[in-house]
DNA sequence: CGGGGAATTGATGGAATTCAATTGTAGTGG
DNA sequence: CCACTACAATTGAATTCCATCAATTCCCCG
């Protein structure tokens, strides 16, 4: 093994440069030259159980992490127990964005299965992005690409109906899951009916009814937590131009 | 005049150092040191008349623009016509952070009164933050502070009812109108109904019901776009447990 | 194999949309 | 300056979609 290489306690590499999700993560874009020098970035690795939470609304913001397995959801609990779902985010995906606002988090990052991240020391990403370009820019991106997918979200939840925003969901989920190698047109979703529906600004059942109306359709084939699309183009053409989309 | 200050074609200072939107602008938080270096930041400065865009969707990305003066909205427009207005923008706040992503930008940025910006080529930002740590620092959390609003208005568009979201919407620009040396409680909304119910997930009757009913209760005096807040805590409570929320 | 959360499905009610008519207001030009 | 126009806002009545309440059913996990 190359001395250049660290080594954390669990004795996994940590390097960027060795890592298979590259394409996905943050040091996507960026040269041979640069990508060496990014082997200090990673802090070390933290693994967290299903249910538990990667951190919590109120607490010190210090790092942001890259998904290295699993999945996680992100949410915003309001003072009477209302909780909206602000985001699902799967592998080599950036988690913790909000906290560098305030130095504090301001929601909750929550596993949904049993998963492991990067820690990425915010301190250190800084003062490596003042050194190699493309990690500025590539951070840069990763910033803005979750803005603009907010406000996708925001469209959907404003603008659309129960069935066009489980439509476009499924969509999301599939082409993301395309992205990191597995099957577009079946997958397995890690989340519930209920985090869908906080997610969607639903109840759970209109969820079901939804899923159901789909399969009825000949859309999708749904079993509990498994998905199978069975016509990618109907869920497409379900978005766009339903006649009467209020 | 000192030499140091750039004059622009119009004959204005562009000078940070010299704007008196500094507190609420991009170089909140920086040095003296810092902020002297900074005049090299902005491009110049660009008048844009009520109604017109400063950019649309679909547009090469090159600048951010700080607002000088006036407001903007941002929307988003869907095949079908559908519009979705993203966010809603005053003085100081940066707009054009979506570009950055793809190097194109994602959404329209509309003027709602005569407006003026400060031009900042990314290009240059992107330079002069890896050499002034104040400024890296300020736009990483200009970044995140609009991640963190999205996230709110998620919230508004997921889990609240019409009547909550628009006590939100109020207190929001309230706070925001606070913050610039206005009335707390007295304000003229530049956006029509129609914008406000498209940013609040909600046509524009719901809008102008809800308003109306804020009315008859004595929380605020509206004629239309003149807006005074008569019970300040009676919005708050609007907003957090309504018993029949769902 | 049994228990319990997750999901489905049905019946009912309610909040917001839709459709429609009217009023109000700001801007324009005679 | 006032009439006139066009757009913005208000208000009412009917409809629709989703939430709510409730009862099973289905799995998954211990």
């Amino acid at each position: 093994m190359k001395a250049t290489v660290p080594i954390t306690a669990a004795g996994l590499k940590t390097a960027c440069s060795q890592c298979n999700l590259l394409e996905l993560c943050l040091p996507f874009g960026m040269t041979d030259t640069e990508l060496n020098r990014l082997d200090e970035l990673v802090g070390g690795r933290r693994k967290i159980k299903r249910q538990q939470p990667l951190y919590r609304a109120g607490e010190l913001f210090e790092a942001i992490y890259a998904i290295r397995a699993g999945s996680f959801k992100t949410d915003v609990l309001l003072e009477d127990g209302r909780e909206q779902v602000t985001g699902f985010q799967m592998t080599g995906e950036i988690i913790g964005l909000d906290g560098i606002s305030t130095e504090f988090h301001s929601c909750n990052a929550v596993a949904l299965e049993d998963s492991e991240v990067c820690v990425i020391p915010y301190a250190k990403l800084e003062e490596l992005s003042r050194e190699i370009e493309g990690l500025q820019h590539q951070f840069h991106k990763v910033m803005s690409r979750e803005i603009v997918r907010d406000h996708g979200v925001m469209m959907l939840l404003g603008s659309m109906r129960a069935e066009e925003r489980l439509a476009a969901f499924l969509l999301n989920m599939s082409q993301r899951f395309t992205a990191r190698g597995f099957s577009a047109a079946e997958f397995h979703l890690r989340m519930t009916r209920e985090e869908i529906g906080s997610y969607l600004g639903l109840k759970l059942e209109t969820v079901s009814r939804a899923f159901s109306r789909f399969q009825e359709d000949g859309l999708v084939a749904v079993q509990q937590k498994h998905i199978r699309i069975l016509d990618n183009d109907g869920l497409k053409k379900l978005i766009q131009h339903q006649p009467g989309a209020r």
